[in-house]
DNA sequence: TAAAAAATGTCAAAAAATTACATTTTTCTT
DNA sequence: AAGAAAAATGTAATTTTTTGACATTTTTTA
């Protein structure tokens, strides 16, 4: 776990002293992995004991252990923390903010990822007569751009924003045909009705959702993502996020089952562009 | 740069004594860690200067240091590096591979980002009278986006997908009109002469594409973003992450600037969605 | 094969971290 | 509000760890 986040989340616990040598480290990590505990010390105005026990509070062995720790949270690509978007926040802090924390919660989603169901699901999608994407609300941007990528694949591909065309489409579904639902809490009554037509259709749903949701247990397949939204802001941000790139690694399994020649085949169609678009120079 | 792979590589320079060291440290490096130089000079059958001696041939100050540059290479998520994905990569490799180059490039475009052009365009974002978002292909799902984020704050916004209905849009512009173009090439014909229209009609234009592009230069604002595309897949992958994670900041500043009473609002918009979800099971 | 250079080890000095204990500060009880 | 108990903090000594100086061994080269 990250210790930063652990700083910052246990520094209620801490007494005055400790609170000093907190803040010393939060305000730089990067000086504080390269200084020895003497002048730690000094820096927090406090005496080297106490520098000691504040790392043993955060579970440490001792202050190398935590230098160890803190080398491991600064490291380059480590994402920070889930920091949340302050009132006060400059321009700079909160961009950095955002970026970071959209960083973790790729992480925390790559490691909620079931692999076994990504290679079935990309399975059924390669095998099948027609692929729909629905999603409402935030999602429908998701879906929207799943569009955009399997449509390249020239594979029969829907995608509709309005709720009466995706239950009309659905209730056309029949064997062989694969919808997917996108929806971060799996809550939303139109999408898990649809969830039901469909597989009344002998289609088979997946859901990109959270697992044991309403949505879910509907659902033939789940790809279950586990992203951390900072409800503060009162919108969908990392859970969108989350699912595009699963939305990726579902395109890139299609095609590496496609194979080489298929490839090809993409190549021309993104080549095909290239009259709608200014030549690049060649400075 | 990974220290793991340093070692790996000056591993032909390296002297009798000093293969040992790596040798140990290669096949344990999470032990090595946690061991004092006494113990990995044992463990090594070396005497502690050696250990000593190559920690300094590796560009460190000394075995603590050492030991810190260590830990980070070994950090989570570290073995970063823009890992493409290969014809027989198995889900599970492909699946991180993409988690992970997804990460790398927002980094990337969190260091590419400008500021003052984002603090710039949240100005004028608060003081719009009308705000559209315009993209094509895959940045349409971006743009879509955008306008289920803005929607939400209570303010006209425009969004079309038909070019010509975008067109139709920009000619109906007037001053204090912004219109925000997205493209990850900036040379999508279309969306440059909409960029051009709308100028025309006194509207300001925010552009996130990438700089120097024909996009840019008929933009009044550029946040360009500098993100890394892994061209092997012929689809827009990172670009659009980074996109989305820009069109984040941009709500999130617009919220901050707006202040606390205008987020109280943002709650009513995200209950007033109550109704149509199921509720959650307390358990 | 001998001399020079490089590599390695031994041991002592220096630096850093930790422990034990004394002192101060805070908290709680009456 | 005073005093006792508990918690927090600092001082100084001790231990551990790392580093440097120099001697010895090994390797290279002429």
């Amino acid at each position: 776990m990250n210790i930063l986040e652990k700083i910052t989340q246990n520094k209620a616990a801490f007494s005055k002293s400790e609170k000093k040598v907190a803040e010393v480290i939060l305000a730089n990590p990067q000086t504080a992995i390269h200084s020895s505990i003497a002048t730690l010390a000094k820096m927090s105005d406090v005496s080297e004991p106490t520098v000691n026990r504040f790392c043993r509070r955060l579970d440490t062995k001792g202050f190398p252990d935590f230098k160890l720790h803190l080398a491991q949270s600064l490291a380059n690509g480590t994402p920070y923390v889930n920091r949340h978007v302050d009132e006060n926040d400059s321009p700079d802090e909160y961009t950095n903010k955002i970026f970071e924390s959209t960083m973790a919660s790729l992480e925390v989603a790559r490691q909620s990822v079931d692999v076994n169901v990504v290679n079935r699901v990309v399975d059924l999608l390669t095998q099948a007569q027609k692929i729909s994407f629905f999603g409402l609300g935030a999602s429908a941007s998701v879906a929207h751009d799943a569009l955009n990528k399997f449509f390249r694949f020239n594979v029969p591909v829907v995608y509709f924003e309005d709720i009466l065309m995706q239950r009309m489409s659905c209730m056309n579904c029949s064997d062989g045909d694969v919808v997917v639902l996108i929806s971060h809490t799996g809550r939303t009554k139109s999408l898990v009705e649809i969830a039901q037509i469909a597989r009344m259709n002998d289609a088979t749903v997946v859901g990109i959702t959270s697992a044991d949701s309403p949505l879910a247990q509907e659902c033939s397949y789940v790809l279950s993502l586990e992203v951390p939204e900072d409800t503060d802001m009162y919108m969908p941000m990392a859970s969108r996020i989350a699912q595009l790139t699963l939305i990726d690694v579902l395109a890139t399994g299609f095609t590496l089952r496609r194979g080489n020649k298929f490839r090809e085949n993409l190549k021309r169609v993104k080549d095909t562009l290239r009259g709608s678009r200014f030549e690049k120079r060649n400075d």
